[in-house]
DNA sequence: AAAATCGATAGATTTTAACTATCGTCTGTA
DNA sequence: TACAGACGATAGTTAAAATCTATCGATTTT
């Protein structure tokens, strides 16, 4: 048994056809049959039902084909790692980060990392927190942007950023008023959330509980745009990460800086395997990631 | 690329010396050092560093060679399967159990399987059930016994007996005066219990906070005899489930009965993965341990 | 009835993994 | 300092296998 055999059964099953499959393999027909028919006596199960008209996957071959596909991603991935080994800056690199902070950050982080490793093939995954965990434990990430606390024992990491909540408001909303508001005061508002395992309503929460606030409305939202969309219509206020904040004023959402201690914020990391060999590359990148954040809150400063 | 370069590899690294590497493989040694180089090659990495009196992993070769042994392991797993599927019931059976349930039920379980399955190699495994989850998901287990409620998405199950809990007291101890105890005067004992990461303990506080019962210990014991040792000393009391407890009495510590309604108890079953091609085989085990389960439960009663 | 489709089979060829024998280098010992 | 032993690499040969082209046989379509 040889990986080929087990590309050649993958193929089989994807096109449910012996001459597809051999064209995506770039072999002739015969040799995928003959293959394929060994590795059948080989492992003594019939991995395929052939009808003259069809191909079918038996129940057995569904299993084994499911094994057979993971086999074959691995020694994949393991031939990516070994491209990658010979000059990582020219590699690829898949980066995850979660969906409140995806489409705020990767605008930021590109352009830098394009500029500075210009023969770098970046990919970009936005994916809740739970599902970038587990592809960099199994290696379909290189990195992923987490919030901490993250699993901290099976990743190394490095923080890129400390993020601060802002509080968005209807422009009706009497704490428009203020320059920035107490988090105290917050404990008789109606908090719009998004919907469970977005790590953002987690945090939301957790900040909410330092001061008792507990009047969640029961709508939880899917996106970090539909908050602001019901923030405008006036059904309740929200906390919004920094990087969210537009930079310009808007008319529709107040956005209004939070008042405590600590602080009511997020930490924001580059996560990567502890056992990953770029260790160097990643600590490096995630430096210059956090730098192009920064870059961004100096501007608006400054405006 | 094949799998067998990937296990010369595993076996260099193992054993630090080509030679030992090639009888483990069996194969001469120039063939092994041969491929080793091609695979080099062709992946571009070196992977080991060949001093002429050791060999050593580079760094890059430490993270090739550990996606190798995984992508080994998993060939060997299709090729247990396949095995396997020419006849399930002569094949391998891999069953975990977790460690408050383990010591009790496969010593039930084995025999009757052995009975009904001569043929059968039993392979038995204790583990905390975060473990064991881990291990039935990516296929070192084929099934597992756990308490419900488990991960019904990922799996599929059968249930095999509902196990009541019983109180362990001291000899001394003024309970001991009744034949069962209502749940709700345990709301002033101390209650012992294991350490975290055992579902014992969870299930225990979780029956204890039906009836606000909240004076847990703080020391937590690795195991059920510790919980006993401790019972006996005087030092508290604590559930134990009904398999755990002996079928003489004991004079060091007396078991009682809970009273409530729900009555006080955990729930097992089989789990196997959904897509599993011998959940007819693992059906059919449920039932037998269920069954096997329930006659040391009968004949406890009857003596 | 003829043509087309599709997987299996036959036989030749190329590729490559494997073997034996031997080399070159370093190490420890006499 | 020289020599034996250990170890991995190299050379040359052989055996095994994967692959190719050509063709078959069964079924479906026209």
């Amino acid at each position: 048994m040889n990986l080929r055999d087990l590309e050649y059964i993958v193929a089989v099953a994807k096109t449910q056809h012996f001459g597809k499959a051999s064209q995506l393999c770039n072999v002739s027909q015969p040799t995928l049959s003959a293959q394929v028919k060994k590795l059948e006596d080989y492992l003594g199960v019939k991995i395929f039902e052939r009808d003259n008209k069809n191909v079918m996957l038996t129940e057995y071959g569904r299993s084994i084909v499911a094994k057979a596909q993971e086999i074959v991603d691995a020694a994949e991935r393991l031939k990516d790692t070994a491209r990658n080994m010979q000059a990582p800056e020219q590699g690829q690199l898949k980066l995850g980060a979660f969906p409140t902070l995806a489409p705020f950050i990767f605008p930021l982080a590109v352009p830098v990392l394009r500029q500075s490793f210009p023969k770098m093939q970046i990919f970009l995954t936005e994916e809740k927190t739970e599902n970038l965990i587990a592809q960099l434990k199994d290696g379909r990430l290189d990195t992923a942007l987490l919030a901490l606390p993250a699993e901290e024992d099976v990743f190394e990491y490095e923080i890129l950023f400390e993020e601060p909540f802002y509080l968005a408001l209807p422009p009706s909303h009497p704490l428009t008023q203020m320059e920035a508001v107490p988090l105290q005061m917050l404990a008789e508002e109606d908090l719009l959330l998004l919907e469970d395992g977005h790590c953002l309503s987690g945090q939301t929460m957790e900040v909410c509980s330092w001061v008792g606030a507990q009047k969640f409305n029961t709508f939880r939202a899917t996106s970090i745009e539909t908050l602001r969309q019901m923030v405008a219509a006036g059904l309740g206020v929200t906390l919004v990460p920094e990087l969210a904040v537009p930079r310009q004023e808007q008319n529709d959402i107040i956005y209004r800086p939070l008042i405590n201690t600590p602080p009511p914020s997020r930490s924001i990391g580059l996560f990567w395997r502890k056992t990953s060999p770029f260790k160097t590359l990643y600590r490096d990148i995630a430096r210059q990631i956090g730098t192009a954040a920064g870059n961004r809150k100096t501007q608006k400063t400054l405006s």
